[in-house]
DNA sequence: TCAATATATGAATATATGCTCATATAAGTT
DNA sequence: AACTTATATGAGCATATATTCATATATTGA
C-alpha cells in the first residue's frame, strides 16, 4: 500500500523538476497537447492555438532541450513532433483525469 | 497510435497547470515523496529534509489548497499524509523512470 | 545575388515564485 | 493565567519565468 521511501538524490530530484515544470505551464501544455495529435510546423502551431511565432518557437526550444519533443526540417519549415512517450502519456493522462471534473 | 486531438478549455488547463506546478518544485517533491511513505508532523518533516518549519507549512498549505495533501491533529501536532492517489502515483512513476538515468 | 518565407534569438519587462525572518495563533500543561 | 510546544502567516527580498518586440539566421527560388 505505501511506498518504500529512498531519499531522493539531486539528479534524479533535477530531472523530475524540469519535466513537471515542462508540463506546469498552460502555452507548453497546449503546445504538447497538440502534438500528441500529430506533427505541426511553428507557424501551424501558432495558428492554431493564436500565439505569436516567437512565444511558440522560445517555448519549442525550452522543450527541445528537454527531449520532449522533435523536429524534422522540410525546405524552411520545421515540423515538430512529440519525443517523450512517457510524458506525453502522463500529460494526456492528467488531462483526461481534470476533464472529469 | 496518436491521440485524438480536442482543444483544452479554460479550466481543465488550469487544473493541469496547478497540478504539475504542485510537482515542479524540488522541495514540494520531497515532502510529497517522504509522504509516499506514511504520514509526518510538520516539524518530523523539516527535520527529515533539513528544512525550515516555515518553509515546509507554506508548501503544505500549497498542497493543501490543491488537495494533494490532508492531516490530523493530535494535540498541537498536526500529521500530513497525502490525499490524491493519481497524483502521487504520476509523482513516483516519473521518479522511477528519472532513476533509470 | 536578391527577395520571400519560416524560424530562432536576445533584450527588456512584468509577473510569479520560493525562502527567510519575525511574529501570530492554537492546544496542552502546570 | 502563564508557559511551552507545534504550526501558521505575512512581509520583504531575490530569483525565475513567460511574453513581447525587434532583429538575426536559414533555406528556397527567381
Amino acid at each position: 500500500m505505501e511506498e518504500l521511501y529512498e531519499p531522493l538524490d539531486e539528479e534524479t530530484l533535477f530531472i523530475v523538476s524540469q519535466t513537471f515544470k515542462a508540463l506546469s505551464d498552460p502555452t507548453r501544455i497546449r503546445i504538447l497537447h497538440l502534438l500528441s495529435s500529430g506533427e505541426f510546423s511553428v507557424t501551424e502551431i501558432a495558428n492554431r492555438l493564436s500565439l505569436l511565432q516567437s512565444t511558440v518557437s522560445h517555448q519549442l526550444r525550452f522543450l527541445k532541450n528537454l527531449r520532449l519533443v522533435k523536429y524534422r526540417r522540410e525546405g524552411t519549415t520545421l515540423y515538430y513532433s512529440h519525443d517523450d512517450e512517457h510524458v506525453l502519456h502522463i500529460l494526456e493522462q492528467t488531462i483526461r483525469h481534470a476533464r472529469d471534473h
